[in-house]
DNA sequence: CATTTATATAACAATTAATTTATATAAAGG
DNA sequence: CCTTTATATAAATTAATTGTTATATAAATG
């Protein structure tokens, strides 16, 4: 499985999501990730786990802590893949073929055709 | 399931990505899609549905042929969510907390103790 | 019109993911 | 040491995803 499906699909998940926007606030140990959500311990040491696998979070162990926090290296992978879209659209924004596109499909949609 | 569940998750898949960098380069029918890759039509089709319910892709009809091209409303949701982590990443580089715990960590490591 | 071309959908099998409960490990503290 | 606290792992269940083949739809074309 490639890096960035790992750290994408890690990205797929709303808690995980949350885990990340916390420690985007500064590091906490597990228990304290536990706490705001609704689910069992072993549930979000399994979403740690994804996170870590994915280059997303890194830890430490502080006796018997284990503190996390967000790690560089998942979250700059993702950037870099995003950049290329990124700048295709934007190299892509004044191209004709994008012009000819948005006008036919205009010119189907005022004669009440489906552009879905 | 809320729309960075979907979107994120559109973005997991590698065949998806190639989709994606493939349209990067300018927009493409289905078949067009489906040659470069060595799955089946319907495999392609689903594909593009993913993509297109992430809003990732948009398509228009013309003809029998449905072009397919990059959206900029999917990608740029994904965009502002990753800011978030962005900014807390650069933000954190120089706190205490952050300092501290590099400094903990690497006396540990001289120690010889596991880090993972 | 009948056929071909382009695409979508349905039904099914195989794989992978997320959760729970129960249990293990390992450091801390009395 | 024994207990508590913090975390990890295993086993089982359920649900979602991905692929296939077979079939449907719908516009183009002879």
């Amino acid at each position: 499985m490639h890096n960035l499906d790992v750290a994408f699909s890690a990205l797929s998940d709303p808690t995980r999501r949350a885990i990340l926007a916390r420690l985007a606030l500064g590091e906490a140990t597990v228990m304290e990730l536990v706490k705001p959500f609704e689910l069992t311990q072993p549930a979000i040491s399994r979403h740690l786990k994804v996170l870590e696998n994915a280059g997303l979070i890194v830890r430490r162990v502080e006796g018997t802590k284990h503190p996390c926090r967000l790690a560089e290296h998942g979250i700059a992978e993702i950037d870099r893949w995003l950049e290329m879209l990124r700048t295709a659209l934007t190299r892509n924004y004044d191209r004709l073929d994008q012009v000819l596109a948005e006008l036919k499909s205009e010119m189907k949609s005022d004669r009440g055709e489906e552009t879905r």
